[in-house]
This record gives C-alpha cells, sequence and structure tokens, in this order.
DNA sequence: GCCACTGTTAGCAT
DNA sequence: CATGCTAACAGTGG
C-alpha cells in the first residue's frame, strides 16, 4: 500500500532513471483510469522534467510546464520497463520514449489508481484536488501539528484524512501511534501536550526511516526498479496481530477504529492515558 | 464458492 | 459544521 514513504521512494527512483528523449508512443489499456481527456495528445513529443510529490500524490512536469498527476490507489505501480516486456493485463498505461528502451509503466490490479494531467502549474494547484489536500506530513510545522490535534476526532481517523495531513496511510498510522504510546481510538483533544509532541516526532521519525529502507513491501508495493522495500522487516505493531509487543511482550492486538483495522499493543497503547 | 480484506472517497446519519 | 459509519470500487487469497 502506497504511503508517502513509498511515493517518495517511487519519486526518487523515477528521477534517478528519467530518460532525456520526447515521448513517442502512448499505450493506454484502461481508459477509466485517467481523470481527463486528451491524454494522448498532451503527452506525446513532450519530455519528463523534474517528478516530485504531494502527500501521496506523483507529480511529473512536462517540458512545456504540464503536470501528469499520479495517485496510485492501493496497489498503483510506477515503473521503467524494456520495450522487450509485454503489458500484462493490470498494465494499464505505457509510455514510450525516443529510440530508447526504457517505458514508463503505470499497473494496478486493484484498478483504485487515477492519473490526470494539468495544463499548468497554476492548473495543478488550483485544481480541487490539491486545494482539498491538507499538508504534507514531512512539511507541516510543531504549531500546525498541534492545531490540527485540538479537534475531538480520533487521532487515528484525523491522521488518515488526508485533507488533514497528507501521506499518512495505515501502516505508518499505526507505527506512529505505538511509538508515541497513543491508542488509536483516544481523542486527538485529550492527548497530553508531551504526548502531542512525541507523536509529531514519531511521524517525522518513521516516515523518514521508512524512505530510508525503501518503504513496505506488504504484498503489491514495489520500488521503481523492482525490488521490495525492507521497512515491513521493522514494524512494530502492523502485521503484527498476536505476536508480541518489541517494547513490552505484551500480545498485538487488532482492532477496527475508524472503520480501519488497527494494530495496537494493549499495554503500551492504553486508551485512558 | 463465499467472504474478508485493502485505501480512498462520497454520501448519509447523527 | 463536525464527526462517524457504510458502501462502493476490484481483485486476491484464505
Amino acid at each position: 500500500m502506497p504511503e508517502l514513504p513509498e511515493v517518495e521512494t517511487i519519486v526518487r527512483g523515477l528521477n534517478r532513471s528519467k530518460p532525456g528523449e520526447a515521448v513517442s508512443r502512448v499505450l493506454v489499456r484502461l481508459g477509466k483510469v485517467f481523470k481527463s481527456g486528451g491524454i494522448k495528445k498532451k503527452l506525446l513529443k513532450r519530455k519528463l522534467a523534474e517528478i516530485s510529490r504531494r502527500g501521496k500524490f506523483i507529480l511529473i512536469r512536462l517540458d512545456d510546464g504540464q503536470y501528469l498527476v499520479v495517485h496510485l490507489g492501493m496497489t498503483g505501480q510506477l515503473y521503467w520497463i524494456s520495450k522487450e516486456h509485454q503489458v500484462d493485463r493490470h498494465t494499464h498505461f505505457r509510455l514510450e520514449f525516443e529510440g530508447n528502451d526504457r517505458t514508463l509503466n503505470f499497473r494496478d490490479v486493484r484498478k483504485f489508481g487515477q492519473v490526470q494531467i494539468y495544463d499548468s502549474e497554476k492548473a495543478l494547484w488550483s485544481s480541487e484536488k490539491m486545494k482539498k489536500l491538507g499538508p504534507d506530513a514531512l512539511q507541516i510545522s510543531r504549531g500546525d501539528f498541534g492545531k490540527l490535534l485540538q479537534r475531538r476526532r480520533m487521532i487515528k481517523a484525523l491522521l488518515l484524512d488526508q485533507k488533514a495531513i497528507a501521506g499518512i496511510g495505515n501502516i505508518y498510522a499505526d507505527e506512529s501511534l505505538f511509538a508515541a504510546k497513543i491508542h488509536p481510538a483516544r481523542r486527538a483533544n485529550e492527548i497530553s501536550p508531551a504526548k502531542v509532541k512525541r507523536l509529531y516526532e514519531s511521524v517525522r521519525r518513521i516516515l523518514r526511516q521508512a524512505i530510508a529502507a525503501g518503504g513496505s513491501s506488504i504484498r503489491d508495493y514495489r520500488q521503481s526498479d523492482g525490488r521490495e522495500g525492507m521497512f515491513q522487516t521493522k514494524h512494530k505493531v502492523y502485521g503484527r496481530t498476536a505476536l508480541k509487543c518489541r517494547r513490552c511482550g505484551a500480545k498485538i492486538e487488532r482492532l477496527i477504529v475508524a472503520g480501519r483495522s488497527s494494530h495496537i499493543c494493549p499495554a503500551c497503547q492504553r486508551l485512558d492515558s
């Protein structure tokens, strides 16, 4: 499940091996992933410029100022592969480049991903999608994070809300809450200032460590060069149901919070502390 | 073969 | 408005 660290890893990988040539061919196998029309014509003859990220959105700037925006959904993958490799039934989109063997592929088994194109940087930032998106989890200041936590929602729901703070998904919400010893169902406004500080630092530390490890490969996620990420081996609670807490030895439990499966150590993360 | 599960978002209820 | 819950999406895997 690509969250901020996985998306950041992909962006770095894509930038590292970007072809300098112009797009020579656009293969679209599944039109529904495209939220905007006329994509083929807009991409043809363009070169890829800087690739960046905001929350879980991948922003690919083209040499004429357009932006190709990709959201990977749950199972989306974006990677380079040789032309020799046939597209399989889950590959929805492929870009070929002039006289270059490598192609940029968008593959998405579950088809929840989205691809959109904007005519300019201005069009991108004034789009509904970007306007709705909260501050990036690695950019938000301590002060703004504290303000966010004055709301009375359950802390996990808040961390997962991309309008509130962008980039955190189920894995990193659970790992951050464990690190800060906070129960996911705890009301945000009832968390002590000391723990708010601890949570802010935990979110940043864990996202950074996960990026350094190339992300977490649970099922579909791969880096843009096809390798698995390694952060899943460092998880303290996510996917460790019934195993022993690495901090205190208690049994990790799985419960539903904010409609999502959540993993906690019942001893380290008490609802009333 | 049925159902749980996954992330996100929209829509509805409170 | 704020918040929470559910459905829907599509496919995999138990």
